[in-house]
RNA sequence: GGUCGGUUGGCCGAGUGGCUAGGCACCGGUCUGCAAAACCGGGUACAGCGGUUCGACUCCGCUACCGACCUCCA
């Protein structure tokens, strides 16, 4: 595979030229979510994120497999509190639903919310509840490694242990000693030999509905459990990337890398990828800080903190617009801003339909182009210097449009191909949706209002030109006079 | 308190030891009947203080402020 693709790898803090175990096969896997109610504006990030590494890898000529899974069991509210309530079991007793039906229901909104987000489904989306074997199997393979250990029917990992001989810490970077002067008192540990030690199986209090049979008692497995036995089944032993937000590197993602390195005495991940988190007036957003805006309230501008409804793909522009390790900060002037350079970019790639090639290509080098692109994209996944470079083209396809510059029919044919690649395939992006249903009327009825309009205007009859503009615009439509007549858009 | 990261022009947001990021907004111009769109041009941005250097926004140190993680979180 012949490619310059550098990632930054959690692991080694630095980028590193990405090269897969099996090569043109590579292995990807993402934590999903906890469906236990809507998807927000993070959940929108990571997984655009993960799209775009998908989408390129794709791109490059890999055989990518890509696994999301969906945490439907688990997290406990309070745990640590002693109250101990699932949050689906908790969202299932406030809706009065069944447990699987909050899941089926939230899972049914993200889903929904990707695809309008165009993202691409996973290859595989395994449901943590689907694989309980799996993770009992897991457990197993650490109790007699003597790694984990049964107390009062729960099952937890031995820090400690595992520390004398690997590094708990390796992802993080932080050092058990200082964890264990930092971690906090908290109830329930008495049957932890140590506090940082994580639950594998959670003995089931007598309210807890969802619950399986195990060796060690009915009970449920620990969070950091499935995504270990998810990703090896489905990608291997090791595999190449693993993603997810920096929130989750402590301690998910370290227990993640503890475990699965104890079962298999070796690194199950050679490339751990982080998103950054988008913040809300400075601070996280997120669904436990309660200062949220989920997805559909974007969708329709229902959220005191949104001045107007965004357009999927003006949230898809946003979050590519920045680099995906830095924060981004939300605000409407912000989303404003996308919307409007989105639409910029849109109609300029529209504007390549029309675009005639003559004589030779003048204030534009297309072959720069396209290298430049593929060098941000390399480096790390620099979405927003791409776009810069998108910019680029599209400043050169009005220049053509106006006729100050040239450009030859093979660069046409080059130009077009590298934006719809750049834009579509790896961005992402869709093309801004023509009227629906009736376009070809409403179109038909929209020209024939712009001959009257023309007629008028041939006539010096502005009073009569200006009201149909004006009555257009109104209906949100736009027209644009140029050199070459008169045209609209939405 | 510990660990890590950030501070860029009106806003968002890249980046580099010396070469215009980009988008949005604003101002001026071209075009237009007028607008809009488009194009051209414009504003001396890199938290502060020291140091290294021929030269630092970029490297080093200190200070200030902000944030993430240390509990569930994308």
């Amino acid at each position: 595979m012949d490619h310059k693709l550098y990632i930054y790898n959690t692991l080694s803090r630095s980028k590193e030229k990405f090269e897969p175990l099996n090569p043109p096969f590579a292995g990807m896997y993402v934590c999903g979510p906890t469906v236990y109610s809507n998807p927000h504006l993070g959940h929108a990030r990571v997984n655009t994120v993960f799209d775009i590494l998908y989408r390129y890898l794709k791109h490059l000529g890999y055989k990518v497999r890509y696994v999301r899974n969906i945490t439907d069991v688990g997290h406990l509210e309070n745990e640590d509190l002693g109250e101990g309530e699932d949050r689906i079991a908790k969202k299932a007793r406030q809706e009065e639903l069944e447990p699987m039906e909050v899941v089926q229901k939230y899972m049914n909104a993200f889903h929904r919310n990707m695809r309008e987000l165009n993202i691409l489904d996973p290859d595989i989306e395994p449901r943590a509840t689907g694989h309980i074997i799996e993770q009992q199997q897991l457990i197993n393979r650490l109790l007699d490694k003597g790694l984990a250990y049964v107390s009062n029917g729960s099952v937890y990992f031995d820090v400690s242990r595992y520390n004398s001989s690997h590094n708990y810490g390796i992802l993080s970077g932080r050092v058990l000693d200082e964890l264990m002067n930092n971690t906090r008192e908290l109830e329930g540990q008495d049957e932890k030999n140590n506090p940082y030690d994580f639950a594998l199986w959670k003995k089931a209090g007598p309210k807890h509905i969802m619950k399986w049979p195990s060796p060690w008692s009915d009970g449920f497995p620990g969070w950091h459990l499935e995504c270990s036995a998810m990703s090896m089944k489905y990608l291997g032993e090791p595999f190449d990337i693993h993603g997810g937000g920096m929130d989750l590197i402590f301690p998910h993602h370290e227990c993640e890398i503890a475990q699965s390195t104890a079962a298999l005495d070796k690194q199950p991940v050679r490339y751990w990828v982080h998103n950054n988190m988008i913040t809300i007036n400075g601070q996280k957003m997120a669904r436990s800080l309660g200062n949220f805006i989920t997805l559909d309230e974007l969708w329709s501008g229902n959220h005191k903190l949104l001045q107007q409804a965004y357009d999927p793909m003006t949230i898809r522009f946003f979050i590519l617009q920045a680099h995906y390790r830095s924060t981004i900060d939300f605000s409407n002037e912000a989303l404003q801003a996308a919307e409007k350079g989105y639409n910029r970019l849109m109609e300029g790639i529209e504007k390549l339909d029309s675009l005639e090639a003559g004589g030779q290509s003048s204030g534009i080098d297309v072959d720069g182009l396209s290298s430049r692109c593929y060098e941000a994209m390399n480096d790390d996944l620099n979405t927003p210097v791409m776009i810069s470079y998108l910019f680029e083209g599209v400043r050169s396809i009005n220049s053509i449009a106006d006729g100050r510059e040239n450009i030859g029919r093979e660069d046409l044919e080059k130009l077009r191909s590298l934006l719809n690649t750049m834009a579509f395939d790896i961005l992402g992006l869709k093309k801004k949706e023509k009227p629906a249903g009736d376009t070809g009327l409403t179109g038909k009825l929209i020209e024939a209002l712009l001959e009257l309009r023309q007629k008028a205007k041939d006539n010096k009859d502005y009073d009569t030109s200006d009201r149909i503009r004006t009555q257009l615009n109104h209906l949100g439509i736009t027209i644009k006079d140029t050199k070459d007549g008169t045209g609209w858009s939405l």
